[in-house]
DNA sequence: TGACTGACAGATATTGACATCTGTCATTCC
DNA sequence: GGAATGACAGATGTCAATATCTGTCAGTCA
């Protein structure tokens, strides 16, 4: 009919993130999506081919956003423990308020399969190599062991998956949440051995 | 209408198990139990005030069955940071065998809710106290900092999570997976710090 | 010609009538 | 009288008919 401005790919992206916003990943459809844009549903299968691939590209962007609030933290320039906690604390703090404040969109999130693994893949690997940044700032200043750029990065995701992967968002409305953390913190900077 | 042996609690635990053994969580009803007994389904009732509570009640006589193998991990002698790491190996080992052998029966202790919140509580509490143990032989022969009594426990538990939570299972055939427990195992022992 | 449409087939989800299950309790049995 | 029963009401689950959605593609429009 018309086509005053072409159909580009980052507006479906935002109008399926606000319709997730909304309605939720249950009942979002790709004709809503559509609608919303004011176009039929063939244009949206034009620049995706599936709707799970829609929704991956969603999510990829939303993952993106929070690697990005993150980073200053990494690139600060300080001593690295503080840095590397205040990192934590903020990655914890950013997903908290994410499943508080977007339920539907976190709950998108949170139902991650196959189609999405390569996303959060992804993501893990921007998310350690911050990490990996803060601990070879450490090392450098004789702050930390030189040993732990092996696998050290890593080793702290998974460390402190209880407080940032989705699966657990359940748990963290738990009183004393914060001090579970501070725990694991305690024990990753410090670890149980004597000196 | 016959009485020859009167029905006890533990009879029925069983058979519930074995029925949420084969059929799983979805397809075992409380009928099914009573006829694997040979007795109406009434007669349940008189011992567990719901399904729910017959569930639970069988999550937590396997919870204890698993707590009574590690136990002799953390009640031998011997350097504590080795029988800490094979603790954790064991438990993981456990999960693991329980997650691939039972699926079923595994599927029935994964979707735990408000009904186990106890007892998993509980089960979180005996096995964090058998990491205390560990964790005070440990300071009482120097190796350990005595530090780590103050929430060390709890916090080495969170710190694993990802190697035990059954809400983790379908990561653990991930190759990889040894790999990434002996990275988190480093840290928890040793810490970033350099010393 | 290239962006968009809309009718279409097959896949997926919803609905509502029906069947089964849970939990209760008055009654039976020893 | 204590243990078990089985008929029952309300809750939950099942299934097949129906409606909606996904993904395709021949055709329209500028």
């Amino acid at each position: 009919m018309m086509a005053a401005e072409p159909l580009t790919r980052e507006q479906i992206i935002s109008a399926a993130e606000e319709a997730l916003r909304r309605y939720g990943p249950a009942k979002t459809t790709v004709v809503d999506v559509a609608q919303s844009l004011g176009v039929s549903h063939g244009s949206v299968y034009r620049h995706f081919p599936t709707k799970a691939a829609l929704r991956a590209a969603v999510v990829q962007q939303g993952l993106e956003q929070k690697a990005r609030e993150l980073r200053p933290i990494a690139e600060e320039t300080g001593p690295a423990a503080d840095r590397l906690h205040r990192w934590l604390l903020t990655l914890m703090t950013i997903k908290r308020r994410f499943a508080l404040e977007d339920p539907e969109l976190f709950g998108t999130y949170a139902m991650i399969d196959k189609d999405d693994a390569e996303v959060v893949h992804e993501h893990v690997e921007v998310l350690t190599s911050q990490i990996t940044r803060i601990l070879e700032d450490g090392v450098e200043a004789g702050e930390f062991r030189p040993s732990v750029l092996e696998s050290g990065a890593l080793a702290i995701w998974d460390a402190t998956t209880r407080f940032h992967n989705p699966m657990h968002r359940h748990e963290w409305s738990d009183p004393g949440t914060t001090e579970r953390f501070e725990g694991v913190w305690h024990l990753l900077l410090d670890g149980i051995s004597a000196d």
